[in-house]
DNA sequence: ATAATAGTGTCTCTCAGACATTATGGC
DNA sequence: GCCATAATGTCTGAGAGACACTATTAT
């Protein structure tokens, strides 16, 4: 979009072959204290039988941001959840079929959504993600059913799945992509397992509160957590600072 | 990529309309001891007039790396830089012209590569980069040709600026970039320098010494600067840890 | 010797980890 | 009163800012 041969390229829509552009999206939440992705069984070649991020085509017409949003309606059943963008993937070997680059989004979901796009006759099942790495090291991932099994991603899925995870822990603990993982009303303790759920390693929990609380971004409640048969936790709520 | 009904559309390219997909360069180095970008003045419409990054078409069969790696070479007459994806702009109207999505890339170029772009009858220009926020607040970035005027940018590419200036602050602590804009032997006020012109602000000297040299990316070459009239610095060379 | 900057020693302050202690609600 | 967890006080060590001091080279 810049020199003159390119302008006249661009200018005459059938001068040019194209490719496709796709938006794919990670579902990540929380499924038994650890970490897990929402993925879809391919049940068509190529890839058939193994496991891929939900996904779709960009329209000529539809923003990029739009696309994600509605992959995330139409593909989970959701219309609320921390969408934010996090690759875009260009290799020419990503699809057998042809040239397609792909935008890939991270969705962050809350405990509840995650039950309803399940929940939902999306045929989205939940994978845990096992990461093997420390800190913010990177390396794969692995997705494993309920049982334990490994489930075999589709095209380079596993490398978005990565990524995603990679991202997620390095904006972790500054800013607030931890509490999209969360109900309104929360205690720091849930707080805390999201964080060493993501993280994959145990915090110190006077120093966490310390943190958390400087941040500026919870506001208490007043209320207190029911149903436990002991002292039930402050809820609070996030706030965006100012 | 993931239904059946989006493989079957996307699977005859003729029966999908597609949009076009671009790569646009943010080409970043020192001049004067601040931040510049080097920028085009655009000839034609949309835009005559105003400045903008370097750019071009994703070839069909081009991966996205080598299509940003072709604009530097062709657009800056430039084979080595660090370059890194920053971030998938889509919004429908970027260009009045037709819709085009622009992968935008994060260009870091040595004093020297700098210097050869600017001379390489490329037309490109060095705009001096005016960053009104401190730290990682991010906002708006102003544009500045030598004498001080603000240079109009073309586009949305004000904010692809805008993003690689926070991006690069951001990751400048943390990652090898502040090495991308030095030459290979180099003293530790030159990157200190560096640091302080990405930042807009000054540091403290032992304090980034000492960080500097416990990450543990510095190799002491025992050369030392030539043509001070003054005690001379050691010179030392970027090292990847292990 | 002087000038000018390179390079270091040290004090203090902030902040996080570790651990122990106190507080509190349900039973 | 007992239990289990919430919530906090305090010690310590790592690391950064501030500032002064020493080292070294060209002239």
């Amino acid at each position: 979009m810049a020199s003159e041969a390119e302008f006249l390229d661009g200018y005459d829509p059938s001068a040019y072959e194209r490719l496709t552009l796709a938006v794919d999206l990670v579902l990540l939440g929380l499924s038994g204290g650890s970490l897990a992705a929402l993925l879809l069984e391919r049940q068509a070649h190529p890839h058939a039988g193994r496991w891929a991020l939900p996904g779709g085509l960009v329209g000529i017409d539809e923003p990029l941001e739009a696309a994600a949003a509605r992959v995330l309606r139409d593909k989970a059943g959701l219309t609320q959840a921390h969408l934010e963008q996090l690759y875009t993937f260009g290799g020419l070997d990503r699809d057998p079929r042809m040239r397609i680059v792909s935008v890939a989004y991270l969705a962050l979901l809350s405990e509840r959504a995650f039950a309803e796009a399940l929940a939902g006759g999306s045929g989205l099942v939940a994978a845990t993600l096992d990461v093997p790495w420390a800190g913010e090291a990177g390396g794969p991932v692995t997705a494993r059913a309920a049982g334990g099994a490994p489930l075999p991603l589709a095209f380079d899925h596993a490398e978005i799945l990565a990524l995603a995870v990679l991202r997620l822990r390095g904006k972790l603990d500054y800013s607030e992509v931890g509490f999209a993982l969360l109900p309104e009303h929360f205690t720091l303790r849930q707080l805390q397992d999201v964080h060493e759920a993501i993280l994959g390693a145990p915090l110190n929990k006077p120093a966490f509160r310390r943190r958390m609380l400087d941040r500026g971004w919870l506001s208490a409640t007043g209320l207190r957590e029911a149903g436990t048969s002991f002292r039930p936790a402050e809820l609070y709520r996030f706030q965006r600072p100012r």
